[in-house]
DNA sequence: AGGAAACTGGACCGGTGAGTCCATTCCGGC
DNA sequence: GCCGGAATGGACTCACCGGTCCAGTTTCCT
């Protein structure tokens, strides 16, 4: 028996990872207070004690979750930032992928959770706030004005304000994003994210970029 | 009896009006679902069967209070960019001077309240994602397309496509805020609004200014 | 094999909150 | 000054949900 329907009960040692995924997929779905930890347990094919002897409470579930949820999105930011290194490459190109990678971050499932999740419980958990904010969000940001910083002295970009540089191009990139994707109801097809990001690398390079094509 | 602690009772026609605003404070402190109507009546200064009497359950007093925010978010918002329909003002105070009144709208409480609440009740109601985005966000940004391909038009802007451009202005604008303002949380200084103004119209007039100056 | 630790199902408690009801009181218009 | 509709408050129902408990079963480690 208990076969039923879930996954097939695996490795029995992550458990914690099955209640962990359910978790977030009722409270994205149903929000945090409406989330019954009833329904939780059973998605993750658990019983509630099981979900009791893992996190404590409610509340340690969520933050768990989010832990998880921010580790994933940081790491993943990273990666789409990273090859921006690339000292030769075209720029255009360059610019163009990154934004392409970090707009499929930002459009991810498991990205729209977490800001939803993360505005609908900042004010009680403000503790949350800090965690992606600090964590995610700035981190990144940073990251891609270090990049930028790095072009700026190879002289392929006019000197700016790193931060305020890698600000605007993650504003360019996902400024119509919420409103396109309808704040993560509707998937948006990967050619509408690769004009975004050309657009995007476009007017970031008529503003930045030196006349070097 | 009846002035304890709330504005006192006045012309006795404008309960809704309280209601609904002491709904939208309550709703923006607690989150839908932790809001008691107890505790909205009593913040109105008024009984909870009155409450039921104005509108007929909890789900519609959200859609009430959410229609009366979206409006008076699209009148200031539209206000916002109106001026832009100046045509001999100088380009750049006049572009700065709407991105700071956007700016301005973008970090109103009201504001914040409406896109928290959207965010975390926009997977249970759909039809106020359709409110907000159709009847804000969507207008808003349509107005400032048409005040830029006017600008376009009079020679005072290169030509592009003026819906992407409305959109680019925006992301610029609003890009960083989120971070700044941490979800809302945070009051942000008229004077850090007046930068990033600034900095927005500065890229942006890089990016798509004639050099007319 | 055997025992500890984890897991299960389901009953159970206590609190909370939406919505209803009603007898009473208040208030504005005629 | 009086009448009718609105407002009051407070009690009440009903459902749901977080968290606990427990007796029985499974799984894993040695």
């Amino acid at each position: 028996m208990g076969e039923a329907g879930t996954a097939l009960t695996r490795g029995r040692i992550d458990k914690r990872r099955a209640i962990l995924d359910a978790a977030l997929r009722v409270f994205d779905r149903e929000g945090y207070d409406r989330a019954g930890v009833d329904v939780i347990a059973a998605e993750a094919g658990v019983a509630k004690a099981t979900v009791y002897n893992h996190f404590g409470d409610k509340e340690t579930l969520l933050r768990q979750a989010f832990a998880a949820l921010s580790e994933e999105a940081l790491a993943r930011n990273l990666a789409a930032v990273a090859p921006l290194a690339d000292r030769d490459g075209d720029l255009r190109a360059l610019l163009e992928d990154a934004g392409l990678r970090l707009v499929r971050c930002y459009c991810a499932p498991h990205s729209w959770t977490l800001r939803r999740l993360l505005a609908a419980e900042a004010g009680r958990f403000p503790d949350l706030l800090g965690l992606v904010q600090d964590g995610v969000a700035d981190r990144v940001n940073e990251a891609l004005a270090d990049r930028l910083a790095r072009l700026v002295l190879a002289g392929r970009l006019r000197a700016a304000d790193p931060a305020l540089a890698a600000e605007q191009f993650g504003g360019l990139l996902c400024g119509s994003l919420d409103r396109r994707t309808r704040l993560g109801t509707r998937e948006v097809p990967e050619e509408e994210m690769r004009e975004v990001a050309r657009a995007a690398a476009d007017t970031f390079l008529r503003a930045f970029g030196t006349g070097e094509l």
